[in-house]
DNA sequence: CGGGCTATTGAGCCGTGTCAAAGCCGGTGG
DNA sequence: CCACCGGCTTTGACACGGCTCAATAGCCCG
């Protein structure tokens, strides 16, 4: 198995060139192309453009987030390095989220016609394909419906620690994170007001599990922020959300 | 184009069939099984049974639920007939949720080996399924971030509206429906308590927007139920959802 | 007819949103 | 270099939706 050189994807078991012969690589980059560096506030697709490529971010952070039909928006996910958007406009043809930088940010661009044309030749790059796109579907299947019964404090812990996670699988090994997003933006995400943000970070700052300089966020006890993820699950929600009794 | 004769397809455009020639559409019938029928609490698949088959629902109601690492149960979705699931496992190797009959059920199982070695046979084929993907992908990305930020009331007429618009998109015609599935199953898939539930139907039901009777549920008034969807969306949440100022 | 599960109804409380005001930061122009 | 401005963030006071707990009623099945 080839060992390809795209350094952002070290990480992942799902970059796409995974099990794929030289040659077979050698294929795929031909249809990749590296866009120009974009900056903050920068738009790299547009709600409702139609859908033409999948991008893949190679380094700095962007937020997707739709508007719908009454105008409200809806700020859907915050992505890394080794991520790849785009995949849910496949079907619709349409972008469904707008996707601009927070930061300095450098995609990859793939071209889906000519991406699909080399999966029915190329087997190996069909199924990561496929492996990709239910990855994606499964964490996004799993992932609300856990949040959605949480306490305001469970979702913000949750949140700051599945980015530690993230930014650790990427070979960032400190504590300190920049956390490029506003405070409107975090809260939108997690469906809080933006002054529970606020108010929560603080609490975390009292209590000793976070340090916080505006943007800058250091986690001080990764066991205290992990406990507070799952605090509230067994105390209460239980009516709801009930406990297995069978196995 | 083979207009094929899977009658449950008939409203879809992304049963598997669709755009494949007569000999291709054999081809697929080859791998695909009839199970036998499941009835009340059957379940077919358990979480973290090995993946092996892909579900199509012919007739009948499900529910996807799993219990997370506390123990705590989410239902995650009430499947009908047309519907596909299992894709979120192809990734993972093991199913991510179970999946249990709420009424007498036929299904189609899929052998996903079988499948994929035909898709790369099969271009069209190939092509239904990465849009398969992406439109589930796109519903799940878009239908909670929509929900996590709705009352209770919306939650609830949302839910039965969907389902309603699923039935008759399926030929049901008629404004009455048989919900198999208990409140507080409703609950769980709202993240609402069982007695919210009970409060709100009765509400609907003093309002002259639905017609209760245990677990058949008339619509009176289908405008009525559409606008209490939407009601609150310019109210309130403004702050956190911010409604659009530029196009 | 009794047991058990499901559904309903009521009373009270807590978390989180709303509103309003003040503080902070960065950028711009005089 | 400093003053001003607008957006973002924080803080406080208050209200209310929906959860909890508890009790009652209905339904299915033996």
């Amino acid at each position: 198995m080839y060992t390809h050189s795209c350094s952002n994807c070290a990480m992942s078991d799902l970059c796409l060139p995974l099990g794929l012969s030289k040659q077979e690589v050698q294929k795929l980059e031909e249809i990749v192309q590296t866009t120009a560096v974009k900056h903050v506030g920068d738009k790299i697709v547009r709600q409702g453009d139609k859908f033409d490529k999948l991008y893949a971010i190679k380094s700095g952070m962007c937020k997707a987030y739709r508007f719908d039909e009454s105008g409200v928006e809806y700020v859907q996910s915050f992505h890394l390095p080794g991520e790849i958007f785009g995949l849910d406009a496949i079907y619709a043809k349409h972008y469904g989220f707008s996707v601009e930088a927070l930061d300095t940010t450098v995609l990859c661009e793939l071209d889906y016609r000519q991406l699909q044309n080399l999966c029915s030749e190329i087997p190996a790059l069909q199924h990561q394909l496929f492996n990709l796109l239910s990855r994606d579907l499964y964490s996004s299947h799993v992932n609300p419906i856990e949040h959605f019964d949480q306490s305001a404090e469970q979702k913000l812990a949750g949140f700051v620690h599945n980015l530690l996670t993230r930014f650790q699988a990427r070979g960032h090994n400190s504590l300190e994170m920049q956390l490029p997003m506003s405070r409107r933006d975090i809260a939108n995400h997690l469906g809080l007001a933006p002054e529970t943000i606020s108010r929560l970070l603080k609490r975390f700052q009292n209590n000793e599990v976070l340090a916080i300089d505006n943007r800058i966020v250091s986690v001080l006890d990764v066991g205290k922020l992990q406990s507070l993820v799952h605090c509230h699950a067994l105390e209460a929600r239980i009516t709801r959300r009930q406990v297995s009794k069978a196995g």
